[in-house]
DNA sequence: AGCCCATTTGTAATCGATTACATGCACTAG
DNA sequence: CTAGTGCATGTAATCGATTACAAATGGGCT
């Protein structure tokens, strides 16, 4: 039990070799007697040998980590990418900070700096609404740091992406319910200065002309991508005198918003109005009723969001501003169903 | 537009001091003059100098950042902690990674390599079963790298703790299906080694016991906290011959896959059984019906966990094995009613 | 033999900050 | 006048690794 751990030169007295010799035993085996390697090998084992990534990145010029940011923890939405860009990190040895984009200047301030300051060597950004002045900040070695947007983008970005056919999906999901012989289908949006709110908004549009079916504004009703905000565009539904009897939702959360708060006015899902979702988060197949909705693959967008980074921070000049699209696919549950004959 | 960037020795050149001075101005301005802390300050201004983490934090022996262990990053369960870690860390310039706790050695060998190797100050531990030995690994001080654990804990575990009433909040939970009226309360229990299905299990006895009510082994049903354990445990309770009436889940998805499930069947909640959870996460209050359980203070876990691991980190001697007990509370909602009169 | 090249290893510079110690100066007390 | 005190600043060591460069060795080829 010594007080101290062993740094490299401890490793370099008990192999009785120098410290040089042992750094190239542990970082390239090839360039070393395979002799020199066993000792090396042995006293390492011995000392109890650790190298300090603080020492090792110092001198690398690197962190040997990502910054993943989104704008906010809370949502389970976020859960899974964050479990993909892990499982892309984690065998290359990266570490992954996550954190919330925040409002504040003083807090962006933070954020800029954690790009100069040789703490990241690159970013995902899931936040769409990030203030964009970040990108033009250099990193220590005087290039920007690399960065990739996923699900979220930036109209104008610079940065390559990562996302999914939200006007295709959309899309789909109308063509669906009108195929199901709907004729009056509306649709809550997401918030308004949002990315995704346009493209799916978009795709509703042009799932009603190729379903033949008109555009009616007053059949789009505002949402947040949230829970409460799809029981608000319920209440308004309710007290509308000519209803949708069909709706397609921005987000699954909205579905699940909005047929709570249907049921308990005691209307009855898919019954009297079908409904469905965007992104097939964990829980849809098993609400009441399970949910049909445009499934994300959400674990594989933050797997090809993080090897777009690596590639970035690996070759070094090559700045392919790429925009990757996943497919998205309609599951169909539950939630939609034909309309009711007219009583 | 310099192709390096600026370091501590462009700003002392520009400013006409030392680097010992700027260093000083910059991080004890109390020990510099007035008048040599402008000069400074504008040669940083001029120069655009941030300082580098790695430098700084190799120099001060530190690495600025604490490692969340959750057991699964994809259970948005863990979301709601990780936001309320990062609250605290942020202010005070930490740095948070997260990771999944890895079943194979070869990757509980990367974890045990992160504390020894000073990329973190602390870890934030949610998974109970992490592997006891990690902890006894000493950081490069020589001391053992502080951890806390939060939700999940481990028996007999030295390191502090922030937790819930399990016990508490599932015997109110099942006092409250006793108050109702019901007498036949069964429960779909955690995984089989997890200490919070224990817990939660304890809980349940004692809510019978003050009840009243017998415990009847045949009333436990095998859970593990997932949706998809939720449904088969439904498909068990469907085929008893003498079913209970009333089911207290060990987590609100069991629930939610419990009610899905018989919901297909035909049964409706609350009428024909009635069901509480456990956890209160996001979507409880808009499932259909409203589920009724037992809140975690989800957000206030992972502040209070954090402000813990800061403790520790900070007070280098001060071991305080302290255990924090944060209280739960029975949130009522539509999924528990009386019983329904026997036919 | 003499030359060249590859292989292996060591010496010492380097990454960019912090900080122990030394220095110089002004001022005060004896 | 001298010693002592305190402040502001500079010099250089330090954190612990990697790596450019040099040196030593040995083998193959002409």
């Amino acid at each position: 039990m010594r007080s101290e751990a062993p740094t490299i030169q401890d490793v370099a007295r008990v192999a009785g070799v120098s410290t040089a010799t042992v750094s190239r035993a542990l970082t390239s085996p090839g360039r070393v007697s395979e002799r020199t390697r066993d000792l090396v090998l042995e006293a390492v084992e011995t000392t109890g040998y650790v190298a300090n990534e603080m020492a090792r990145n110092l001198r690398r010029q690197r962190a040997n980590s990502i910054c993943v940011i989104a704008p906010e923890l809370s949502n389970p939405f976020f859960s899974n990418i964050i479990s993909g860009i892990e499982q892309i990190c984690k065998p290359q040895g990266y570490g992954v900070f996550v954190t919330e984009s925040s409002s504040t200047d003083e807090e962006k301030a933070g954020l800029i700096n954690m790009m100069a300051s040789a703490r990241v060597d690159g970013f995902i950004v899931l936040d769409g609404n990030l203030d964009h002045s970040m990108l033009k900040t250099r990193g220590p070695s005087g290039r920007p740091v690399p960065i990739v947007s996923a699900c979220e983008w930036r109209n104008g970005s610079l940065a390559p992406s990562v996302t999914v056919d939200n006007v295709g999906g959309a899309m789909q999901a109308v063509k669906h319910l009108a195929a199901l012989g709907h004729t009056k289908i509306g649709h809550i949006s997401g918030p308004e200065e949002n990315v995704l709110t346009a493209a799916r908004m978009q795709g509703y549009k042009k799932g009603l002309d190729s379903s033949g079916l008109a555009y009616r504004e007053d059949y789009v009703l505002r949402g947040e991508f949230s829970l409460e905000s799809g029981q608000r565009a319920a209440e308004h539904w309710l007290k509308m005198p000519d209803r949708p009897t069909a709706i397609f939702c921005a987000s699954d959360r909205e579905a699940f918003g909005f047929i709570s708060q249907v049921s308990k006015n005691g209307v009855q899902v898919p019954r009297d109005v079908s409904v469905i979702g965007f992104d097939n988060i964990e829980v849809s197949g098993f609400f009441v009723p399970a949910l049909t909705t445009v499934s994300q693959p959400r674990v594989e967008i933050g797997r090809v969001a993080a090897k777009m980074l690596f590639d970035l921070i690996q070759e070094n000049e090559h700045h392919t501003m790429e925009n990757l699209q996943l497919d998205v696919s309609l599951v169909i549950r539950e939630s939609t169903a034909p309309p009711a004959k007219q009583a």
